[in-house]
DNA sequence: ACGGATTACATAACTCGGTTATAGAACTAG
DNA sequence: CTAGTTCTATAACCGAGTTATGTAATCCGT
């Protein structure tokens, strides 16, 4: 019934390999010879500790998921729930641009085995899993739109319902940006995510001038936040080093 | 100079037969050997038409920008803008509802191959015709956008940067919904899509009266189409059967 | 402490799928 | 009709996931 009496890390290793070969070499990087060799074990550790490489794929979205709620749960609650919504877009944003490799997994895009079209189709646990720590992020922008309607911001609205358009959105132009559209650097954000967000904002309730003034707050907490990792040497999200 | 005396049609069949086994049997059945049985040619037909499966591959992906494009299209131009977004956005998430596997290839996501990872590194000369036919279905969002800007029911802004936040909102919303979130069948719809876009256009500048109504004018049109489409015996777009 | 059972792992072989080498067939041109 | 080019089939090659098998290490009950 206990079957992990050795509690080796090789696992855990393959994970962690599988990510940094991941986002060093494209999905190509994510063989299983590859990975043994880069951990200095053989294929087999895959099939005694995975079943396939399926399995392993599924557990790299996994971390995905995990790392992008790390990111959101970086983003503290304020006593401006619409500018918290506009830091979580940018955090989302800004995990995907760091790993995007990594994060074409976990969407489910480029899976190296050509599997897994959808992820409703999860045949393993570790993708099942997955499907859990990506609910897990979705709670962060439930709570934040939750703050926004409950203190005035946004009219009165099912959270989930109104977290799901913000989240369509997000999601939507991070996945567009990431595919390459919008150009490349940081004015996909200036230019479509910003104003997408206020007018998500004002069709939700909000007053432009609000809106406005949050995305503002949010940019300013942004820059905060970036020179503060700049000088404390990348003590952010990022699993390298 | 004209490198093809021979104007046999086995490139053409081979995409078809391509698109029919991705959709009928998922990104597996997409390999050069199933599709050269499904055709009658050997495998090397790929070689000499393509050049290599990723070639071939890049070239079901531009289908479907297509195939999207031609949904688009068919949503005529009405007296009301916004309308007409709704009735784009339907056309849209109708599209990849009907051929998900494809889209998911149109996408990027689920790359046969495990390449291309983003849009951004197009080496083949399909993958750069299908990146152009993208930006031909995006064409159709702009010209609504630019429509309801002028009669008023947009404030008046930037079109191209209006039309990227009402694209990155459908197309996220398509994709989460193909990837399995906001549940089986069309609940997702009238719960998460149809308010988005309403929020979408109040945030833009129409009001919330005249953006339901329009939102109304497009179900209506969009359930008129519908009983024609089951009369006339799926006259639309999916080249199944 | 000891012996059986279980787990982790290495080696090597198997399978499948993309690709390539090569030779022949078909078609066009002159 | 001959020459050249294109297309195609056959067969082999190669890389990558997987499996078979043997072995060392660990755990557990006595």
């Amino acid at each position: 019934m206990s079957p992990k009496p050795r509690a080796t890390d090789v696992r855990a290793r393959l994970v962690e390999a599988a990510i940094r070969l991941l986002d060093e070499n494209g999905p190509e990087a994510l063989q299983a010879r590859k990975l043994a060799a880069e951990v200095g074990v053989s294929t087999m550790a895959v099939y005694t500790h995975f079943g396939g490489m399926a399995a392993l794929v599924d557990e790299v979205a996994r971390a995905g998921f995990v790392t992008l709620s790390a990111w959101l749960a970086e983003v503290g609650e304020t006593g401006d729930p619409v500018a918290d919504i506009f830091s979580l877009a940018r955090a989302y944003r800004q995990a995907v641009a760091e790993q995007p490799q990594l994060f074409a997994v976990t969407f489910g895009q480029s899976a190296p085995g050509g599997k897994r079209a959808t992820l409703s189709d999860l045949t393993t646990e570790e993708g099942r899993e997955a499907a859990q720590e990506g609910l897990e992020a979705f709670a962060h922008i439930v709570r934040a739109t939750e703050r926004a309607i409950r203190t005035g911001r946004f009219r009165p609205a099912d959270e989930y319902q109104a977290a799901a358009q913000l989240w369509s959105a997000l999601h939507g132009f991070v996945t567009l940006e990431a595919s390459g559209h919008f150009g490349p650097g940081e004015q996909g954000i200036d230019h479509i995510l910003i104003p997408l967000g206020i007018t998500l904002a004002v069709g939700l309730g909000d007053t432009v001038e609000q809106a406005g003034r949050s995305a503002e707050a949010a940019r300013a907490a942004w820059r905060a936040w970036t020179a503060r990792r700049a000088k404390t040497g990348n003590a952010g999200q990022g699993e390298n080093d």
